[in-house]
DNA sequence: GACTATTGGATACCTCTACTCTCCAATATA
DNA sequence: TATATTGGAGAGTAGAGGTATCCAATAGTC
């Protein structure tokens, strides 16, 4: 198909479709002629997969090219790709910078020891963690490890679930896409659940 | 305190003061003369605040405007409170235009029902969550009710956890402070902890 | 084969956000 | 009195995420 088809396939205008080739979100089509290229089904799955991680997630689209091509680059290694792809993926807002404070870097640390959990040191979780405790604690409502560790024991839980998913795929490009679309897009769907149950457990609580 | 000190204590440059105060973020000063004005500990735990929704959580400065309004007023009823606040935080990126589709919003409603679950229609959740999966779905990768069900339970326990935290606070507006930090800026250490769990599970499974 | 519409490619432009800079008169401080 | 600081307002800026325009080459249609 041309890129007029894949527009109106996508739901996304040319002239966009243009953009993220030339920023390489999208790899270039297959050219017949110098004024010609060829996309197939592929152009539009992945086209839908920015959409989705710019639109749904909110990923930039320097965080979308990393994550895609993180995903290209290593997938055959699952492990591996969740590593570099989640690096790029911020969970909150920006990127925190420099050297996270010693007091809450170790005070996750300490966490992550409680559960025996094999963490990476450098994983950018760590950092993202580490912050929302600073910025929690400097607003007069520090966690302590006494608090953190139920909720922790609820994600262990949810990390089951999600690797329970992509057990049975044998195509290692499909497990690791599943795997990133699990980890990332999920996300808005799992705040959303529990705003729900929040809501849910507030009016259980407060209202007659 | 004088704006200066203001800026110093907080570590906020005096002109992004004066443009919080120009949006409405921050509640003028008490005006001691025309070219000057005090600020208390107030303002500054209210600049933590908005630094932390703008950085940590990646909330715009509209998105901030509106909490902060909804937690001055509505700060004696937290469960209203959460309902309105909630509605500006979007989960995800940006808000979804029009009405949702009506396949993925009968089974967020299904899924309500099994759940036995008290949550308002118009709650923007539900529409996060049909969106996150309709996104999902034309990514080849379609989350049916029974693989959705485990994650709301875990969700549920989640909710239990924070509205837990709310318990034994007199001040309803300390209260519903605490309500916006644990639903809005736990958001990022949740999934920093799912990650975590993530990597820990990938590695119990892949590696030797 | 002529004619019109579409295409790929490049460049310039636009809108929005979140600041940041500059200026000013009034005031605090030395 | 001299210098620095302040509150307030308006203009300016940088980056993100597109959008519009132009161009020559080509595809489809008669």
């Amino acid at each position: 198909m041309r890129i007029s088809e894949l527009s109106r396939r996508s739901g996304v205008s040319v002239t966009t479709i243009k953009y993220y080739l030339r920023e390489g979100l999208l790899p270039p089509g297959r050219q017949t002629a110098a004024t010609q290229a060829e996309y197939d089904d592929q152009h539009l799955h992945r086209l839908r997969l920015i959409r989705a991680l710019t639109g749904v997630r909110g990923l930039s689209v320097g965080a979308t090219r990393e994550v895609l091509d993180a995903l290209t680059e290593h997938a055959d290694d699952t492990h591996l790709l969740l590593g570099v792809a989640l690096g790029s993926v911020q969970v909150g807002g920006k990127p925190a910078e420099g050297a996270a404070e010693s007091a809450e870097s170790a005070e996750v640390a300490a966490l992550v020891q409680e559960l025996e959990w094999c963490v990476h040191d450098a994983a950018p979780a760590r950092a993202v963690l580490a912050e929302t405790l600073g910025s929690l604690r400097a607003l007069g409502l520090p966690l302590d490890l006494h608090t953190l560790l139920p909720y922790a024991r609820l994600a262990e839980r949810t990390a089951v679930l999600d690797l329970d998913q992509l057990d049975g795929l044998d195509d290692p490009l499909e497990a690791a896409e599943r795997a990133l679309l699990l980890t990332v897009l999920l996300e808005p769907a799992l705040m959303a659940l529990r705003r729900m149950a929040q809501e849910n457990e507030s009016a259980r609580r407060h209202l007659p």
